[in-house]
DNA sequence: TCGCCGGGCGAGAGCGCTTTCGGATCCGCG
DNA sequence: CGCGGATCCGAAAGCGCTCTCGCCCGGCGA
């Protein structure tokens, strides 16, 4: 950018002008450049270049019908979103994707059960291409919301009610398998199990992967916790009380396994010789820091961002919310081996 | 909305002659409506409920000019901003203030040191009417970023350099002030500061403040930390090998002061007995869950968000960059006294 | 030499909206 | 009954862009 114009910025027309070409020609280069002989096209790239011309978007959009932007619905209350590592990373691996392929990120916090409202109106009102969402709890209105905008929206976790809409998850009951596996493959008989909340699928997926291995596990050594530490040590506390004997836990996340640990140790059992536990997340500010670190099941969070974004934006390629919705993606799991277990 | 008309939208034109009135009437009802008779009015409400009809944010903004957006820039590393209740409690008062003036938050992330050109070259694209940023570092490109590319900026947190960029900050020297008086008021002669990390404003206003108060207190009183409860805990044991005999300490923020209190009950001091303890900031989920609960300097986070984008959104009413930039804010702060002071 | 074909380019329409400007209408008053 | 002014409304321009359509021109085969 050789001058700046400050207050007017320059147009297409200006741009052909200067490059003495028509307006369509300045187009055809500023967006591609097929179809225009090298010696224009260097003509107009040059007289951008000079002007500093930026496509107006709106103009652009205006025509296009597309506006390079998709929302991000948050519906989560702020603490749970913001608290939890694993919202920033996917919204950091949703931001990396959108950005690759200049798309916006519209941030759309809900403010409580009345702004739904609010959220239906932005998205019908065509300031968006399409929607990425998180679908946590079975009564969440959200995919209603989206479809009646015909607003192409992918998930961040399976919904809890049987519905087509595209989603990407981790592969939550496998996960549980391979830690509930593990724990037998290492001897041990009388695993407990301290669920999330089961309003959730992550929870629900978890608690039957552990019961796909163990259908004959006493009911008693299953407790819903709230995946926060607190909650953990509180089941930890209550399944020692119903099953003393119990010799592995796997909990359905890292926050509550620490929680867990806390008490095992405080109550002198010692982990992993007299209980074993695994996490699940791979939380690495938690697992890594517990003592002795923590055994867990890895999601790959940054990357299931990621795939949202793409699935999205593959969407949108294919015709919006007209055309074939996205199908769903299931990213695995890996169990990581440190001390715990 | 008693039809939908899936596919193709209704245009203003498609109002306007359901109504039985001109575009331009129209128009005029949907934006506020002065100038027109109540008959016509009604009329055109009502052929907009038919219809189902939701203005065309493109090009609306192609002829006024403004797009009803601004961008939330974080330049933060992920870990900071989304760990921090402090950006999350900030972040949920700009959307709330932005959501009730119907303005869209636009979020950029910066993804490492390369991508200030994008968010460069975003700003000048006229996707957004202005900017809210968080300047915490002393080398932050983003003042100039957003100033080259005429963009009205309001930052959270002051910046580390003169410059006239219109700010909303904490009264963190007065907050400062308060807290080491108080410490002097109930008695305590050796005081020490675990300072946050020193290239930030926060933490060298507080330092500044603690100063104020004490400006003959010995430099070994005063350690820098990083925000964070182990770093809190490290300053702790080094003040207590530095200066076996204080007997006071505050902390630039709740976290270091809950890794510091740790440190002190290890030490076998009694809090508040032997050492007293302030921190700052006044984050409820840490100040209420030590044991004892934390006295500490509180400032109202999301109303300071909510702050930056009324001052935002003014400036924009008055002209944006070319207009007088809003005059920068410093929100008061309140000492609350729990039991560790 | 002529006609035809095709690639490259420009003219112009049109996206949906706001806003100016002038005309119509209605009121009160002389 | 007619006039001035205020009030309300419609015609139309125009925001900056994309994209269709058709023209032009060069090259090639007949």
């Amino acid at each position: 950018m050789t001058e700046q114009y400050f207050g007017v910025r320059p147009t297409l027309e200006a741009v052909a002008a200067r490059a003495g070409v028509s307006r369509a020609t300045a187009s055809r280069v500023v967006n591609g450049g097929t179809g225009v002989r090298p010696p224009l096209v260097d003509k107009v790239r040059q007289a951008v270049e000079e002007l500093g011309y930026i496509p107006n978007q709106a103009a652009r959009s205006l025509v296009t019908r597309r506006t390079g932007a998709v929302a991000v619905i948050v519906a989560e209350p702020e603490t749970r979103f913001f608290s939890d590592p694993f919202f920033s990373r996917q919204i950091r691996g949703i931001s990396k994707e959108l950005a690759a392929h200049d798309t916006q990120l519209v941030l759309l916090l809900v403010e409580g059960p009345d702004d739904y409202g609010r959220i239906s109106r932005y998205l019908t009102g065509g300031h968006v291409d399409g929607a990425l969402a998180f679908s946590l709890h079975d009564e969440d209105p959200l995919p209603a919301i989206t479809r009646d905008a015909g607003m192409l929206t992918v998930f961040g976790g399976r919904p809890g009610f049987p519905t087509a809409v595209p989603y990407v998850d981790a592969d939550n009951r496998g996960g549980a398998r391979e830690a509930v596996r593990h724990l037998l493959s290492i001897g041990r008989g009388r695993i407990a199990h301290i669920a999330g909340p089961l309003d959730q699928t992550a929870s629900t997926d978890r608690l039957g992967g552990y019961r796909d291995v163990l259908p004959e596990a006493d009911p008693a050594l299953v407790v819903e916790g709230a995946f926060t530490a607190e909650s953990g040590a509180h089941a930890m506390a209550e399944l020692l009380a119903r099953r003393p004997d119990l010799d592995a836990v796997f909990a359905a996340n890292d926050l509550m396994a620490s929680g867990a640990l806390r008490v095992l140790r405080e109550r002198g059992r010692r982990v992993p010789e007299d209980v074993a536990l695994v996490g699940f997340d791979d939380m690495t500010s938690v697992a890594e820091a517990t003592d002795p670190p923590l055994t867990t099941v890895r999601q790959e969070v940054e990357e299931m961002g990621r795939l949202m974004a793409r699935l999205l934006l593959r969407g949108l390629d294919q015709g919006g919310a007209e055309g074939p919705p996205p199908a769903s993606v299931i990213t695995p799991t890996v169990l990581v081996r440190r001390a715990t277990a």
